[in-house]
RNA sequence: GCUGCUAUAGCUCAGUCGGUAGAGCACGUCAUUGGUAAUGACGAGGUCAUCGGUCCGAAUCCGAUUAGCAGCUCCA
């Protein structure tokens, strides 16, 4: 006699049984329920239960449940691929948020066709209706299992499973997978499946390693589910900056500059000035000086810093790095070397610090060639940068005005609900090739952060050797429309290169202290920031950070003086207002508006109009009738210095 | 850098078996007008990404390069 407690009730059997028998016996089953949590055990529905246990079941609605249906698609994928191309050997297939991948060393490319085949042999697979089988095999039976069926990629698996493990396979029909699980009852409850797209993956991740090629997949319990989620992908599409980024002309690549190297036209570098004039502004506000310093210095330079040894795959050198006899330059891929020499200008004393220093930076990293995407991977960027010199006592309270500041700035552009915190830290296997310092140092940067951290009740993920080479981070990371994350905020904590460079001040005792570092960004790069902004915004910025923020529509040539007229009044006050006075007609002025996003749109000559009066349309609220000129301007004046979105 | 895909007018795309280039939108001119998501007529626009090869002949077939896309690896 054993207890299973559901979150709904508690229910007792004598004798062993399923987790669907106990759900069915609890009348608490559906045919939506795939999976579910024993003790905080993910399982199958056939797990067998024989003590007191608490369960709760999981639908695909649910992300557990969705996991384990999605990673039984891969299954289903990869049987496909052993039935058509009986070559091709199995790797690994994992369930992934957005569906699920499964990757194979095969000979044979999978073509748009090959994947067409491959979907149609997994609905096959899914009308038989496969019965799926867990079975555990000692380690020597599973390796002979796995070398019968020629899979070498699974016998190295085997092998690297720590001593004692389980070793579970899964069997579906003719097909057998070496597999952790759990899975779902059987191949059927799959009744839609899509191959998205088949691209290049390195065994094991490592780009030493062959290879492979990687199928991605979704799946879904029904047909209409998938059918949204492909109307969803479409809508994510119509937001990606790089195409209505392009469309709307905030930027453009020429072939001839080369990859990685955007021309920000009138509209982006417009609102990329705005916000940075902003940021400057905030950063003065908040105690910072400002410094303008070489986008280029000697390798002398870089092999303080350490960026020579550590960096220099990055870096456009200009001249023979290997030529001592002559000089050798490279174009900065970060400002700290250069901002400590704001610092080294002059003997300091512990009352000038904290020294905030702030520069809106140029910079240049010589990325791989495959690794550039519009705006948001280039090779020469602009950031808001910053480094703070600190005595020790002063990190906590400085890290939280940087925190402060980077949540404000990307409160402000609407942009922080789509951010997670990532504590990223070193790895200390990669010690003395990725990372400077010792083991000592690091662990007591990395202390000192995680207690600031806790702190001030930040919720993080940790991130294991994804620190810099000087210091751990505090990355602040966005979700794109893709769910695709990116690195848009990064605050360091830097305790090796004040004396690498030897920066030192006068303590109050008369002592000569090295000083901490933290290195920031508060709103990031501009360009990337940029491409996130028209994203989030579809392309309609927000009136303050628009390049455009009224057009005034004249109806007829007529109007055209007045138009002008109150072109002046707004122009006057710093609004960025512009007549089309195309021969067109008033429908074709207004599509065009709206196309371009402009926020307001005046029309000149409407029937409501009285002298001083504008038809006023906004992009947010709609037509909005006659509107005193004065009324209009000062309550846009208001709503620019608000930054209302 | 790696794997796969792609490149025709400013944009979205046609172009069959290899025979010297097409549409819509955008743009320009004229006419017209309070056409409130598309007023009409006319016009201009392309060394079919670049270079090379095969062929009597290449946008089309082959190769290389460049650029773009997705992913991997790397990163703000």
């Amino acid at each position: 006699m054993f207890k299973v407690s559901f979150p709904e009730k508690t229910v007792e059997f004598e004798a062993p049984l399923s987790v669907f028998d106990a759900a069915r016996a609890a009348e608490l089953v559906t045919r939506a329920h795939v999976a579910a949590d024993v003790d905080g055990t993910t399982v199958g529905m056939t797990h067998v239960l024989t003590a007191d246990c608490a369960v709760k079941l999981h639908t695909t609605a649910d992300e557990k449940g969705k996991h384990v249906f999605n990673h039984t698609a891969a299954h289903i994928l990869a049987q496909a691929v052993k039935r058509l191309y009986p070559t091709a050997k199995l790797t690994i297939g994992p369930a992934i948020e957005s569906g699920f991948y499964y990757d194979f060393d095969s000979e044979i490319p999978f073509t748009p066709e090959v994947l067409a085949a491959l979907e149609g042999e997994m609905k096959k697979i899914v009308k038989e209706n496969l019965l799926i089988e867990r079975f555990e095999l000692p380690r020597e039976e599973a390796r002979k299992l796995m070398e019968e069926k020629g899979e070498p990629y699974k016998v190295q698996l085997i092998d690297e499973l720590p001593e004692g493990a389980v070793i579970s396979f899964y069997r579906q029909g003719e097909f057998t997978d070496l597999c952790a699980g759990p899975h779902l009852f059987s191949t059927g409850a799959v009744k839609a499946v899509k191959l998205t797209q088949c691209t290049g993956a390195y065994w094991k991740g490592d780009q030493n390693n062959k290879m492979l090629q990687r199928v991605y997949g979704v799946a879904f319990a029904s047909k209409d589910e998938l059918k949204a989620h492909l109307e969803a992908l479409e809508e994510a599409k119509k937001r990606d900056h790089n195409k209505i980024g392009r469309e709307l002309e905030y930027f453009t690549t020429v072939e001839s500059i080369g990859q990685g190297l955007p021309i920000l036209l009138p509209k982006g570098a417009r609102t990329v000035q705005i916000l940075q004039r902003w940021i400057e502004d905030e950063e003065q506000k908040r105690g910072y000086l400002l410094t303008k310093t070489p986008l280029m210095a000697k390798r002398d330079l870089y092999r303080i810093s350490g960026h020579w040894d550590h960096y220099r795959d990055g870096m456009f050198i200009l001249g023979d790095a290997e030529d001592e006899t002559k000089e050798c330059f490279a174009l900065r891929p970060m400002t700290c070397p250069f901002q400590y020499q704001v610092f080294l200008n002059k003997k300091r004393s512990y009352r000038e610090l904290p020294m905030r220093l702030g520069e809106t930076s140029t910079l240049f990293r010589n990325e791989d060639s495959g690794e550039m995407h519009g705006l948001i991977r280039v090779r020469q960027f602009t950031i808001s940068e910053g480094h703070l010199v600190l005595r020790p006592e002063q990190l906590e309270e400085e890290f939280r005005g940087c925190l402060e500041l980077a949540k404000y700035v990307l409160d402000t552009v609407g942009m922080l609900e789509n951010c997670s915190f990532r504590f990223s830290q070193w790895d200390p296997a990669r010690a003395g090739i990725k990372y400077e310092g010792t083991a000592e140092q690091w662990e007591h940067a990395q202390s000192v952060m995680g207690t600031i951290l806790d702190n001030l009740g930040v919720k993080y993920e940790i991130g294991i050797d994804e620190a810099a080479f000087y210091g751990p981070k505090l990355d602040i990371q966005y979700k794109n429309v893709f769910g695709k994350e990116d690195t848009i905020v990064t605050i360091q904590i830097d305790m090796l290169l004040a004396e690498k460079f030897g920066m030192e001040y006068v303590d109050s005792d008369g002592q000569m202290k090295t000083p901490y570092i933290i290195h920031r960004t508060s709103l990031g790069c501009y360009e990337r920031t940029l491409a996130y902004l028209i994203e989030r915004y579809a392309g309609a910025l927000p009136t303050w950070m628009a390049p455009e923020q009224v057009r005034i529509l004249p109806i007829g040539d007529e109007h055209i003086d007045y138009a002008y007229d109150v072109k002046k009044q707004l122009a006057a006050k710093g609004v960025r207002v512009e007549v089309d006075d195309r021969n067109e007609t008033i429908g074709k002025k207004i599509r065009n508006t709206q196309l371009e996003k402009v926020p307001y749109m005046l029309v000149i000559g409407d029937n409501e109009m009285n002298a001083g009066t504008v038809a006023v349309r906004s992009r947010k609220e709609g037509d909005k009738g006659a509107v005193a000129v004065d009324a209009f301007l000062s309550d846009l004046l208001l709503e620019i210095e608000e930054k209302r979105r």
